[in-house]
RNA sequence: GGCGCGAUAGCAAAGCGGUUAUGCACUGGAUUGCAAAUCCACGUAGGCCGGUUCGACUCCGGCUCGCGCCUCCA
């Protein structure tokens, strides 16, 4: 079976061909980091969390980068709002970051680079950019890019450059000598933090800081970019140009974009202010009925967040943490089986997570239904092929009881209540415990090796 | 205005030119003291109008509606 990916810049799937044969090198933009990530931040590590892991699952040796934007306006703002130095500002933010990151199952990317680590590599950039005309220094100590001097600019968005410029959105800077024209570096206002230059104290732009970074971990040329769906343009398409322009070189085969997160049918924004944070939602429901829920859908197309949809991503996996629970598992390995076929089919097809999911009901069901050995088996694939996709390695136990907080003494008296009442043939005092239990949302099973619960 | 994406059963969400998606919800049955879980059974869904085809949800054209980008944004 060949891997196919949906490339952006090409607007169709192609067979994955890594530059080097059995390597990978994936740059993905990450977070500014001056405020908590929102589900939409989720969506986007999740979703290259989880092509990460596919692509070593299939035998890739995958290079995984994704960087931290640790300077940039908003940062300013948000650090003098809140009377702090912004490297403060941002060490905290990237640490909770990290926390967010780590309690949805993403693994860590191999590098992370930092904008304010890079600022040699970008300011080399931009001076050969200018170097080869393709940038230049303005009089107020800002540097920008030509936009007009490169020919492909446009070629991953669909923009046409006069098309823009009819638009009457774009903010005329006396400084440009073009209105589409972006900036490279910055100069300093007094008090803000700064880097030494050739054109003297100054930031870079975000639009180099990713050309920078990911030539200095990933090379001229590498094999995928990623990024959230806003990203696509200006962003990713100015460091088309920058790249190119400066590198000479091809920058990017493959270009993917996940879908945007919504809510009530708008794209969930900070500029919006209709956002939920990972942290907000993860006090609510587990980590992983949230991941779950973001692979549910295919990683291009937009997801409608509610909170009726965590509620039926919790359903859902209460099917798979049935089908493992008290059940023998055996080797949690893949087995050679139709199951297995399918699902890899469906990942190979662009990563349909949720085709793949589909499979994997059909494994549980096929789990419950068998016993023994094979069914030993089957439940140690179901976990093996969950693994792939970061789920479903919880043990159905701490699924089931999860939230139940300190109750779970009390939980364990009441049943035992229950239980000499049925000895008794006491069904209504054994009802009554039942139904004073589920007031609580604690609903029993009786099961040939005892009583257990849920917490629902 | 420019460029692009989408419209699938009650809800969510996939594949596919002709054969069951999948899950949730619903209904009936089995099982259970009663439940829960599980199993079995149960839905002719594919925005509208044309076209291609022996046959289209699936391809082509038009329309309508929704969304995204065109400004910082994942």
């Amino acid at each position: 079976m060949t891997l196919s990916v949906y490339n952006t810049l090409t607007r169709q799937k192609e067979v994955f061909t890594p530059l080097v044969p059995g390597k990978v090198g994936m740059y993905v933009c990450g977070m500014t980091v001056y405020d908590y990530c929102h589900l939409g931040h989720a969506r986007v590590m999740i979703a290259f969390d989880v092509i990460a892991r596919y692509l070593r699952h299939r035998g890739f040796e995958v290079n995984y980068v994704r960087n931290i934007t640790d300077i940039d306006d908003k940062i300013i703002t948000r650090a003098n709002e809140n009377g702090e130095a912004f490297n403060v500002l941002t060490e905290r933010f990237i640490d909770e970051m990290h926390k967010d990151s780590a309690s949805l199952g993403i693994e860590m990317p191999d590098a992370e680079p930092r904008a304010t680590a890079h600022i040699d590599d970008i300011v080399a950039l931009i001076e050969t950019l200018i170097d080869k005309g393709f940038a230049y220094p303005a009089a107020n100590g800002d540097v920008y890019y030509s936009v007009r001097k490169f020919d492909g600019y446009g070629k991953l968005s669909g923009k046409v450059l006069d098309e823009l410029e009819a638009g009457a959105r774009i903010g005329v800077d006396e400084h440009k000598q073009d209105p589409l024209d972006f900036v490279l570096w910055k100069s300093a206002k007094p008090d803000e933090p700064h880097w030494e230059s050739p054109w003297g104290i100054g930031r870079p732009g975000w639009h180099v800081e990713c050309s920078a970074m990911s030539k200095c971990c990933l090379g001229n040329t590498f094999d995928i970019h990623g990024g959230g769906p806003d990203l696509k343009f200006p962003h990713h398409e100015n460091e088309i140009a920058q790249s190119e322009a400066a590198n000479g070189a091809h920058y990017v085969n493959t270009w993917m974009h996940a879908g945007a997160v919504r809510v009530d049918g708008e794209k969930m924004s900070k500029s919006l202010g209709n956002f939920f944070t990972i942290r907000e939602i993860l006090d609510k429901y587990p980590a992983e009925v949230v991941r779950f829920l973001l692979l549910s859908s295919q990683y291009r197309s937009a997801i409608n967040y509610s909170e009726e949809s965590l509620k039926e991503s919790h359903t859902r996996l209460e099917r798979f943490y049935n089908a493992l629970d008290g059940v023998e598992v055996g080797a949690i390995e893949d087995v050679e089986n139709d199951f297995s076929a399918r699902f890899h089919a469906a990942m190979d097809d662009d990563f349909n997570t949720p085709e793949a999911i589909a499979v994997l009901f059909e494994l549980a069901r096929a789990i419950n239904k068998a016993e023994g050995a094979e069914q030993a088996a089957l439940a140690g694939q179901l976990r093996y092929l969950g693994s792939v996709l970061g789920c479903l390695q919880s043990e159905p136990k701490d699924f089931f009881q999860a939230g139940a907080g300190d109750e779970a003494d009390w939980i364990e008296t009441m049943i035992q209540q229950r239980l000499d009442a049925k000895k008794a043939k006491d069904f209504a005092a054994a009802d009554a415990v039942r139904d004073t239990l589920a007031a609580k949302g604690i609903v029993l099973k009786d099961g040939p090796e005892g009583t257990t619960w849920i917490k629902q």
